[in-house]
DNA sequence: GAATGTTGGTCAAACGTTTGACCTAATTAT
DNA sequence: ATAATTAGGTCAAACGTTTGACCAACATTC
């Protein structure tokens, strides 16, 4: 039995004045004298009042809530995103209205009707894997709820984005390979219908060409494959591959097994370079040179984005690039000058 | 600019009735004609109205929303719950508020204070770690506002709990390694105050009366300790310690790094047991033996309780006390019989 | 043919807050 | 002294919805 709160009218009605002069004596709107100003300050601390934010979001169709779609909280780069949001929206005074996609669509569309239901005053949303529809987010868009996607990037959406500057981040990291005498470097590709995997699948593509190495396909394998790991064998034993790179730290893992099933020492036979940064590697042996996508900055820098277009909603359509960072670590020979 | 959304007035106007008789079409509280029902439906659905809960929320003094007071996002441990949490929630029709305390009690008290601002039906929480004041989850069950804390116990508050029966989870670890032939098992502490800390050292001091080995408070470490490497490495060098026992899985890790140092193989020398599960441990070269805590469940067993408490109040003080399960892996010497 | 019941509605209050319009008494300017 | 301004308030509407009280018209019962 949750306890009746006291109300503006609580404060009036023990100090016989209405409700309108209590709400301006506890907002400043003038019109009240310094004595009844604080004898009403007086009271409405003593009693503990504290305003009903439901009533003011009635009256003025706005919740201080901003909804937020992930694809899923068990993955450290969602978490780190999360923090990174939290960190910003809480600072401005905003709720942080929670779903979950799980990388499904219907539930996607279900959540966006629930978050546009609840009347959240924005969305920050990442689409999830398997999106070939978009008209839930259209709709989004339609009622004049501002929109900021993250992570993934689609051209069927228009709205603001952050991203990760996934081509740079698998440039550098190729480039980084080649640069240390890396030939025949493999690629293992992500989920189909992701931006993400096309754009780091560019990237490798990029730096090889700068490097006047010719595309091998047979290097090029997709993650989905059911026989990846008999595919990672047939190339570390037929192609003489000296790195590989890869779309997650997970698949890179994958990597480390076959490698260390057929003796192939890493990195002085074997560089590897994986992607995003996961916690396993920096515990894994040896440490996993990665990329560092800067989930939390992301998160971040589309909590701002977001909550600036709430507040202006003229805002345009940019598109931030989020510098991608190599990290270095053990699992790359260093060429020595 | 949000685009006005059609009301239950709206509706009304538009056919010449009033809003009730719209507001009893929709809910079906009798008092109207199947003929103006149906065509009160139809234009409801043809401008596309959705109810506002707002307005319903001030009206019946109920949000359909539960607050959550998470230590820390980045975290395996709390992402899992959180997943179990929402898997609860969102079937049954509740909206999740999040915040964190980033293990800091002033955050936390003034998310507590958030939360209640925000007129959440309920409100789920883990303590955070240095938590010396209790008056803000006082005032929440004062306020009337269900609260059901997950994970971490505290004596100073009476409202139901979910915990990991951390007593049990130490205890079949260490009588695990004592079962296959361990006798000098070192045991590394948590952080101090928490629950969790005391327990799984409870659990480990009961297993090793069950097979009468004395404690040796030598082999009992604590993670805070700034000097840790160095005291892992004596204890290793001058004690013959067979087994070792962590808090938590990354302390674990301290211990391969020291023994791979050292040169003391695991399992054949050194048997290890973690705690939590956590991702890392899959990944490690030996996999390491750890506890499961089961958080997706935790998460889920506390929503449910919130939400049964939410319903009826009258619900009791239970603490919950989940199974924690011994995952062996690699890393734990097996005894042939 | 009067009492009773049913059907299909309307009205108004309520939730807590804000805010423009209005009012009165006192003060200031002319 | 009179007009104009100001200070300090009150009133009522508004936000969207639900719900108990009321009411008229009609049908049923004896």
């Amino acid at each position: 039995m949750k306890k009746k709160r006291i109300s503006i009218t609580d404060i009036a009605n023990a100090l016989n004045v209405t409700p309108s002069t209590v709400s301006r004596a506890l907002n400043g709107g003038g019109k009240v004298s310094e004595k009844k100003r604080l004898e009403i300050l007086a009271l409405a601390k003593e009693l503990g009042y504290r305003p009903n934010p439901i009533a003011k979001s009635l009256l003025e169709n706005k919740t201080h809530t901003i909804g937020l779609i992930i694809p899923e909280f068990t993955h450290h780069f969602y978490s780190r995103m999360l923090a990174g949001i939290e960190s910003i929206t809480s600072k401005a005074g905003y709720q942080l209205l929670i779903c979950t996609s799980n990388e499904n669509q219907t539930q996607e569309i279900k959540s966006t009707l629930t978050l546009l239901d609840a009347r959240v005053d924005g969305i920050l949303a990442t689409i999830s894997k398997m999106n070939d529809k978009f008209e839930h987010l259209q709709e989004v868009l339609d009622s004049g709820t501002p929109l900021v996607l993250v992570d993934r990037f689609s051209e069927e959406i228009e709205t603001p984005y952050v991203i990760s500057d996934d081509f740079k981040g698998a440039f550098s990291a190729v480039d980084y390979l080649c640069q240390n005498g890396c030939r025949n470097i493999m690629h293992i590709k992500g989920p189909d219908n992701l931006s993400t995997t096309f754009n780091r699948f560019m990237g490798y593509k990029e730096a090889l060409r700068k490097h006047e190495i010719e595309l091998n396909e047979e290097l090029v394998l997709e993650s989905s494959d059911i026989n990846l790991v008999e595919k990672i064998r047939f190339c570390l034993t037929n192609h003489q591959v000296d790195g590989a790179f890869t779309y997650s730290d997970y698949l890179a893992f994958e990597i480390y097994k076959v490698a260390s099933e057929l003796n192939i020492p890493i990195p002085e036979q074997l560089s590897v370079i994986g992607y995003a940064d996961e916690p396993i590697s920096t515990y894994i042996n040896p440490t996993l040179s990665t990329v560092n996508q800067q989930p939390f900055e992301m998160g971040a820098f589309g909590a701002n984005y977001l909550l600036n277009k709430i507040n202006n909603p003229e805002i345009g359509l940019e598109i931030k690039n989020l510098e991608a960072r190599l990290v270095i670590r053990e699992s790359c020979k260093k060429l020595e000058e």
